[in-house]
RNA sequence: GCCGGAGUGGCGGAAUUGGUAGACGCGCACGACUCAAAAUCGUGUAUCGCAAGGUGUGAGAGUUCGAUUCUCUCCUCCGGCACCA
């Protein structure tokens, strides 16, 4: 037997493969194709640790199957080489990040080429190369000359928008063309605007949402670095990625993703329908509200204003107490820019003295606040408070003693005494009492003698009383009790829906629940006629809380009483106390109510637009020119690529100003001095590799053709809002302008989880706890590194690296170069024609029907990413072959085909060993005979009540009957079954029996 | 706080249209080989019990002949969002 010596072969076949080009891609091919895609990675300084490629090696044995199952498969990568991670390693090491990023490279890929990946590399892309950005700059201008036509819902060319205002709108052609332009730029799909941005004084660059975090104490600090962000205004380039929202939105449903990453884009786009409503105010100014409940309209008791409202202003200066009001915007704004949004900040405000806001749908006069707990970027800015139905309106309320109005309530059907068909249903008003006799520890209930009711006191109310007056006039009335101390209103009204057999009706009730406390037992003189029908009964607080009554109300109060505050109802339920909309359902009311008072219907979204502009050098250049007008024209498409300059200086400026605005040669041209953001080059790279050495265009049409779009795309969740949102968007305006044919690019994506270090922290520098890769490959070897990182856990989730555990993985390597010292000419018995066949040697025909499992389940596994059971099914493969005699070289050699994409060195070395001249990677995948997986016997349990008892052995297709009487007579079994009587007897077909006795 | 996901031996984990819980691997113990050790091989390894048998998948309840799997309540951990009206 020759040695395993893993470092030879290993190089052997890496060489080998290269030579031969046996990972090269055909394009175009007549073979089906296959696209199995990772997330290119930023060539850090670092190096890769072990966690890295854990998701390579993933794509890469799935990417193997497919290319065995005869797809042509692309398994490119390429390097994202701009951007913020290679630029401050570059800054920090001193040396220009072109250099920095060619070295980074290099170690990159010599440490990738150990692992022995079937890469294509001939494709390798690098986003930093001026052929490749040459069209990140393309596809910039398409998106720059184009708008989003909501009719067609589909980006079309700017062109034709101006055609449209050429021909519809007559001034149109008076205006000059900077004044054109200035119109034109707010339809853009990329624009140049103002905005306050996050600026992070560090790094000397604004960042977008997705690459701030919150530190331990909740500030803002740039995910890279962990420096501070603040607020700042700045001239900015975006791209409208809002226009795409819906659809965004909407095609998640046809993806294959984990659920959680659509979770996440869900939440990012943040759609929500609701209503935009108009409120007159007593000074010459409306106020736009925007709600998702317009249902609640009439429960308004206020208006609010974001101190950052763009009508502020006028506002201001009608109310009474103007300074006021403006000391707390100015304290506001003071805080925004902090942007300390910690955590339970509590609520402030300020109102506007003198002005008063009107309800359009009542008339009513409500106060106007101003408040930094609405937004400005969101919605109208403005919001109308409704404390009974909304949590921060409650709270807001609760402090500054505004008063609530309930306008929905939950509704419940009484099911012992449903409404009945033929009677008439009618609405009342109720109050509910509930009165607690605190000496006593007692509740107040009433016993009624005909229809065997038991309830607290209840009763409607009448003429202009309050809830509070009429409850305490039942308990009067009905009790005599009158020394009551009022407690507290027990939240929201609930409307209970039943038969009243007395009355003849059916009831919808109405009711408010009001808290009592007894201060005596005073009664005064009771209403005779009244009170024959119940008797008073004070119960112990323990039945008043656990016992059912006949209002069905009760459980709402209970829970109610427990705190000392109650939640507002926020949930949808029927409407209340709204004139003509009351008994509507939450869902209908909300049109309604908008209708009725001349609001419209509109959609609102959380994300906004994306910022395109870094004030970096690291970037692509934007290939635009500012004339001294300040009118901005595109490059021509010949003059791309628009080359970054070579310069000695390329530190941010800290100003705010890019490094290219102090580059003389630049300015002097008016070239934009901001540069493009890091996910630019990545939107779009996995369309490169499908014809990478294009000088035409971006790819040729026929590649794209082919291609279409990545069926297999895997890379790390935490992209789920940036690089993942950002190339959906860029796909479908590709797509919306027919560059490319579907529009969704991703079909089918898997996150790998973190290896983690053996600390549970992340693998970092700074923790000196770091595994190279290339350490594992010297002393184990590649496959074991490669079979150990499968067969740690499942492929989605996260696991601390145990190097203890390796050798497992390397002892089921060595055990497979041991048993294929021992294969022999016996003949398997593997043909369909012999699928039962009649051996004389058992453990060999065991063998053969564990094979087949094998294959079964390795081709099952790999399909779902389920590669830690594949392997351990393969264990118990070879520890099978390493028990029996005979091996015979055609199933050891099927055997080599699964290992294949796990090991590839391993089941190549042996594979050429057993006499095979062309490598195993290109060999077909091996079928698995379904006929050898059907066992003519079965081993089943035998339980007695649910618990085993017993084990028979049974013929597969075994008569049910034929199995209980085979059960009885087992010896362990009739322990427990002899002298009971057996009252249901069940057999799972092929699992088990249970006797009941 | 809200929305997701998860909780199984000493450890990583397996098993869910409800059907013998703990596959596979690590570790550990004992044995073989060895002067000895390592490596390798064999046996064992959830837990209580000498055994018969009992208990056991975060805790508690429920449905069922039968629950890791379904329902409810609660606890813990991880991820996402965080005044989005």
């Amino acid at each position: 037997m020759k040695n395993y010596d893993h470092s030879k072969i290993e190089k052997k076949w890496q060489k080998a493969w290269d030579a031969k080009k046996v990972y090269k891609t055909e394009n175009p091919s007549k073979k089906k194709k296959f696209y199995v895609l990772d997330m290119f990675p930023y060539p850090s300084g670092a190096g890769l640790h072990v966690g890295h490629p854990r998701g390579y090696i993933g794509s890469d044995v799935y990417a193997r199957m497919k290319r065995m199952q005869g797809y042509n498969v692309l398994h490119p990568m390429g390097y994202d080489a701009f951007g913020l991670p290679a630029e401050q390693y570059a800054i920090e090491h001193k040396i220009h990040p072109r250099k920095a990023v060619e070295k980074n490279i290099k170690t990159f890929r010599g440490q990738l080429d150990k692992i022995g990946f079937s890469y294509d590399w001939s494709r390798q892309v690098n986003t930093t190369d001026p052929e490749y950005y040459k069209w990140t700059q393309w596809i910039f201008l398409q998106i720059y000359n184009s708008y989003y036509d909501t009719e067609k819902n589909k980006a079309r060319p700017i062109s034709e928008l101006i055609k449209k205002f050429e021909k519809t709108d007559k001034n149109w052609k008076k205006l000059s063309e900077i004044e054109k332009e200035k119109i034109l730029m707010q339809y853009r799909l990329a624009y140049e605007g103002y905005s306050e941005v996050n600026w992070c004084p560090k790094l000397g660059t604004v960042l977008a949402n997705d690459e701030i975090v919150d530190d331990k104490d909740g500030n803002p600090v740039s995910e890279r670095g962990g420096y501070p962000v603040e607020k700042k205004s700045m001239r900015q380039w975006f791209m409208r990625i809002t226009s795409y929202a819906d659809r965004l939105l909407t095609d998640l449903d046809g993806l294959d993703w984990s659920g959680h990453i659509k979770e996440i884009q869900k939440n990012w786009i943040g759609k929500s329908d609701g209503s935009e409503i108009e409120f007159k105010t007593s000074i010459n100014r409306n106020i736009q509200v925007f709600t998702t409940r317009a249902d609640t309209l009439f429960g308004v008791t206020y208006v609010v204003l974001s101190p950052e409202h763009q009508n502020i202003g006028e506002f201001l200066v009608q109310a009474k107490n103007m300074a006021e009001v403006s000391e707390y915007i100015r304290e506001a704004k003071e805080r925004a820019k902090k942007e300390d949004i910690t955590i339970e900040k509590e609520k402030t405000g300020v109102e506007l003295k003198g002005i008063k806001a009107i309800n359009p749908v009542n008339g009513e006069e409500v106060p106007v606040w101003v408040a930094d707990y609405v937004l400005a970027s969101y919605g109208t800015g403005a919001v109308m408070a409704v404390p009974a139905h909304d949590e921060r309106d409650f709270e807001f309320a609760k402090k500054y003693n505004l008063p609530m109005k309930y306008v929905v309530a939950p509704k419940i059907i009484d099911e012992k005494n449903p409404p009945k068909n033929g009677f008439e249903y009618v609405v009342r008003n109720a109050a509910q009492a509930v009165v607690y006799n605190p000496i006593k520890d007692e509740y107040l209930t009433l016993r009624w003698k005909k229809f065997d009711w038991h309830s607290i006191v209840l009763g409607g109310i009448e003429g202009n009383e309050s809830v509070v007056e009429a409850a305490k006039r039942e308990v009067i009335e009905e009790t005599g009790y009158s020394d009551l101390i009022f407690k507290k209103i027990l939240g929201s009204p609930v409307i209970s829906v039943f038969h009243a057999p007395h009355k003849g009706i059916n009831r919808v009730s109405v009711s408010t629940g009001v808290l009592f406390e007894l201060a005596s037992e005073k009664q005064v003189g009771l209403d005779r006629a009244e009170h024959e029908q119940f008797d008073v009964e004070w119960v112990s607080s323990e039945t008043f809380f656990s016992k059912p009554m006949t209002n069905i109300e009760l459980p709402f109060w209970r829970e109610r009483m427990k705190g000392k505050i109650w939640k507002p109802f926020i949930e949808y339920g029927t409407i209340i106390n709204s004139n003509e909309f009351n008994q509507l359902t939450s869902e209908e009311a909300r049109k309604k109510i908008t209708e009725f008072v001349g609001g419209k219907m509109v959609t609102k979204y959380k994300m906004r637009d994306a910022i395109f502009a870094r004030q970096r050098y690291w970037g692509e250049p934007i290939p635009l020119k500012h004339d001294k007008a300040g009118a901005i024209s595109m490059l021509k498409e010949k003059n791309l690529p628009l080359k970054l300059p070579n310069v000695t200086s390329y530190e941010p400026t800290g100003t705010g100003e890019s490094p290219l605005s102090g580059v003389k040669a630049w300015t002097k041209e008016g070239y934009e001095t901001n540069t493009m953001p890091g996910w630019a080059g990545s939107s779009w790279y996995f369309l490169r590799y499908m014809d990478p050495k294009n000088k035409k265009a971006f790819a040729d049409k026929k590649a794209l053709k082919y291609w279409k779009d990545v069926d297999m795309y895997v890379g790390g969740s935490e992209h789920a809002t940036g690089h993942l949102l950002y190339s959906r968007f860029w796909h479908k305006f590709l797509f919306d302008m027919g560059h490319v044919p579907t529009p969704e690019p991703f079909k089918t994506l898997k996150n790998q989880g973190m290896i983690l270090a053996s600390d549970g922290r992340k693998m970092s520098k700074r923790w000196g706890n770091v595994i190279n890769p290339d350490d594992i490959v010297k002393t184990y070897g590649a496959d074991t590194l490669r079979v150990y990182e499968m067969f740690m856990g499942p492929f989605e989730a996260s696991q601390p690296w145990n190097t203890e555990s390796i050798i497992g993985s390397r002892r089921f390597i060595e055990k497979v170069w041991k048993v294929a010292s021992r294969i022999n000419d016996f003949k398997s018995p593997r043909s369909s024609s012999q699928a039962r066949p009649d051996f004389k040697n058992h453990q060999y025909v065991s063998l053969v029907k564990t094979l087949h499992k094998t294959i079964k389940k390795v081709n099952d596994d790999i399909a779902n990413f389920a590669f830690n059971t594949a392997i351990s099914s393969m264990m118990v493969l070879v520890n099978e072959m390493d028990k029996v005699e005979n091996i015979s070289k055609e199933d050891f050699k099927t055997f080599l085909q699964i290992l294949a994409p796990f090991a590839p060195h391993v089941a190549e070395e042996l594979w050429y060993d057993l006499g095979e001249k062309k490598s195993i990677h290109l060999a077909p995948w091996p079928k698995y005979n379904m006929k050898l997986l059907i066992e003519d016997t079965l081993k089943i349990a035998v339980q007695v009540n649910g618990k085993v008892r017993g084990e028979i052995e049974i013929p597969t297709d075994a008569d049910q009957e034929v199995v209980f009487a085979e059960a009885l007579v087992n010896e362990n079994v009739k322990k427990w079954t002899d002298g009971q009587e057996i009252k249901k007897k069940i057999y799972v077909k092929g699992r088990l029996v249970n006797f009941v006795v």
